[in-house]
DNA sequence: CTAAAAACAATTTTT
DNA sequence: TTGTTTTTAG
């Protein structure tokens, strides 16, 4: 190593960015707000560590959230130092699933293992409860999906996830089928690999040993079980570096712990702290709003963000009566021409659509970020199936996914059969599927026989051709494709252009069961990759508020700020508000130059006119730190608005939760003292207003 | 076993 | 309102 290229490495750092990514210690935690510039400090440290010979690539691990994060990243340090190019750089489920594979045997895997996703466990746990209705199970889902981030299995004391009396049992229906055919969901991935480590301690050794350097990004967000791992492969010569923003966490409803950054000093002692606190990103308007709103929280770690960045304009807050105005306040904005400077910004997905048809009308072309996904798609998730099936012939998922799809005429009797045969199989579903064939007669048996033979022919093909030269033949030979060309045709999708990219995506891969695992494994955890699209066309950006972590925009439009929908109606405990404040904060600060704040009297939901009080967070926003525009006071109906306190004479005192109207009828929605609620037409019936809010 | 009708909910979702 | 799941009739 020369010291210009230690100079050329750090040279665009400031202080603390330099002394975070030069830090040679034992525990590091770097506290980036928003816009501070945090990925250039991690890239800059693994490259610094790389070129100066404090480590070695192999013995560095990095761990980011999203595998397009890790891509990125990956990039940029080769950019930097490009020995730095073997670092593993993953994700924790990429890590964890690489490391069961290779520790299979003591893991009790066998390495052709296939992933689960939330879709497939729902599945899964249809197939123990068939009776239990698919929505209730989804309740359940989440809850072992909890549980699985807080280390908790069925056997454990499961309150601190639920009371629910059912849950015990169906968490351990559950889990024991899918351990039965030895497959993984997301959640398993980490909690096994803890496993793995706290019983198999030569692992653990050997993980240590080798990963002397551990970088963790968005670190706000990660859970328990994670936390957990992180400790497990920290030994005595392992320097642990952090990286995250508390202000930013906004997953906690899925197991992300704002604890894990709060009190990692403690967990870690001699933990030193870098904060960075100059954002290079937002103007001052803009950064002074972001921060008086996230004041408001509580157990912050706290941090002044401050910019070099002089003037700025004023954030606007519009107030407008509907959604479509909010639609056409955002047209009138993006008439400009500036499309891809700009981002709408809403809460929930529904939103999108009153956006999509007035820009629609108006021929503005817009991008949605994230709504249907590719892996989602019905034709990938067949063909995914398929393909698990040769992976793993006990995957019983997969397996009623596609024994009769296109529809072969057997039905889910038989399938039932075939799945109970497979006990005598060792749970090999194809086996177990030949054996009943052979045992049954007529009709049955021969439309068994047809997949055995397909599923067989195929089968003999795996180690013979290319992978996307078998994928090709599974499509074709499997139906799959005819059933999908004929939905184009029918719905006029592009479901035969979404399996030739899959296609296409497996050519990377090597042939036979091995290339087949990995391929699957990308699938499966690598998801981001197959919804690149090109970035030359101008267009606006659709996007939700989570979404939109990570990224930036020169103009900003946070759209849909109604109480009762941001912060949503059913955020009611002190937690689950300060994560919607979090949102807020990240929606906010991504903007560069320009900040628009929508707000609407009344919304369309679910088919129902509703009104809206403005969000709370509004009225955080300090004196004079936006410049108002439209109509901020009422007009109309809100004699009878959402938190008017009410009398009537048999319900007595109560309080209005919800307005809308019906039809052209004005109608109401009271909760009462006694806790019941009710709904009334204030036309008809006696309702006497109450000047103060009971 | 399949197709059509009825019933039923309905945030956010890096993996 | 939408899309999806469950029930039912053929």
């Amino acid at each position: 190593m020369t010291m210009s290229e230690e100079d050329r490495i750090l040279e665009k750092l400031n202080p603390d960015q330099r002394r975070a990514a030069t830090f040679d210690g034992k525990s590091l935690l770097i506290l980036a707000g928003a816009g501070s510039g945090k990925t250039r400090v991690i890239t800059a440290r693994i490259a610094w560590l790389v070129a100066t010979g404090v480590a070695a690539p192999y013995e560095i691990l990095a761990v980011t959230f999203t595998n397009k994060a890790a891509r990125e990243m990956l990039d940029r340090v080769r950019t930097l130092a490009p020995t730095a190019a073997g670092v593993m750089m993953r994700t924790f489920h990429s890590f964890c699933a690489h490391t069961l594979r290779r520790f299979a045997s003591e893991a009790g895997l066998d390495p052709r293992f296939t992933i689960y996703d939330d879709d497939d466990s729902l599945s899964l746990l249809h197939a123990c409860f068939e009776s239990v209705p698919r929505r209730e199970l989804k309740r359940y889902c989440r809850f072992i999906s909890r549980a699985k981030d807080y280390l908790i299995g069925p056997a454990d004391d499961l309150s601190k996830i639920s009371h629910d009396p059912d849950l015990p049992e169906r968490y351990r229906a559950y889990q024991s089928r899918l351990d039965a055919m030895g497959n993984c969901d997301f959640g398993d991935l980490i909690f096994r690999t803890v496993n793995l480590l706290r019983r198999y301690a030569g692992v653990g050794e050997t993980l240590r040993r080798r990963f002397r350097y551990i970088l963790v990004d968005e670190y706000q967000d990660s859970n328990v079980a994670q936390f957990e791992l992180l400790k497990l492969l920290t030994g005595s010569g392992t320097s642990l570096c952090v990286v995250g923003d508390d202000d930013q966490s906004i997953y906690r409803f899925r197991g992300a712990e704002v604890r894990n950054i709060i009190t990692f000093p403690q967990e870690f002692p001699g933990t030193e702290i870098v904060r960075l606190e100059q954002n290079y990103r937002s103007t001052g308007p803009i950064l002074e709003l972001a921060s008086a709103v996230v004041a408001k929280n509580s157990g912050r770690l706290g941090k002044t963000l401050w910019t070099g960045r002089k003037g700025g304009l004023l954030p606007i807050l519009a107030y407008l009566p509907d959604q479509e105005a909010e639609a056409g306040y955002c047209a009138d904005l993006l008439s400009d021409g500036r499309l891809s400077d700009t981002a709408v910004l809403y809460r929930t997905n529904a939103q999108s659509l009153a956006f999509e048809s007035e820009f629609n009308r108006r021929g503005i072309p817009y991008r949605i970020v994230g709504s249907l996904r590719f892996y989602e798609r019905e034709e990938v998730k067949d063909a995914v199936a398929f393909l698990s099936l040769f992976a793993n012939p006990r995957d019983e998922i997969a397996f009623r996914r596609i024994v009769n799809k296109p529809s072969r005429g057997i039905g889910a009797t038989t399938v039932g059969r075939i799945v109970e045969t497979s006990a005598g199989t060792g749970g090999d579903l194809p086996k177990a599927a030949a054996r009943y064939a052979s045992a049954a007669t007529g009709k049955t048996r021969s439309r068994v026989e047809i997949f055995v033979e397909i599923f067989g022919e195929l089968a003999a093909l795996i180690e013979k051709e290319s992978l996307p030269a078998f994928v090709e033949k599974m499509l074709e030979r499997s139906g799959l494709l005819g059933y999908h060309r004929d939905q184009d045709d029918v719905a006029g999708t592009s479901r035969v252009r979404n399996l030739e990219e899959l296609v296409n995506a497996s050519a990377e891969f090597a042939s036979g069961y091995a290339g087949l695992s990995e391929f699957l494994e990308l699938i499966e955890l690598d998801r981001s990759r197959f919804d690149e699209e090109d970035e030359s066309e101008e267009r606006v950006t659709l996007i939700t508020m989570h979404n939109t972590k990570g990224l930036e925009f020169r103009r900003v439009i946070i759209t849909g700020l109604d109480e009762g929908l941001f912060p949503g109606r059913r955020n009611e405990s002190i937690e689950d508000l300060e994560e919607e404040r979090r949102i807020f904060y990240v929606s906010v600060t991504r903007a560069k130059d320009e900040l628009h704040l929508t707000t609407c009297r009344v919304r369309r939901l679910w088919g129902r006119t509703t009104f809206f009080e403005p969000s709370r967070f509004i009225s955080e926003i300090p004196e004079g730190a936006v410049k108002i525009v439209g109509d901020p006071g009422r007009d109309s109906g809100d004699e009878y608005s959402v938190g008017t306190g009410v009398y009537h004479d048999e319900y007595g005192y109560g309080s209005i939760i919800r307005s809308w109207y019906n039809g052209a009828e004005l109608a109401v929605l009271v909760r009462f003292e006694t806790g019941r609620t009710a709904q009334f037409l204030p036309r008809y019936t006696p309702l006497e207003r109450m000047d103060v809010d009971v």
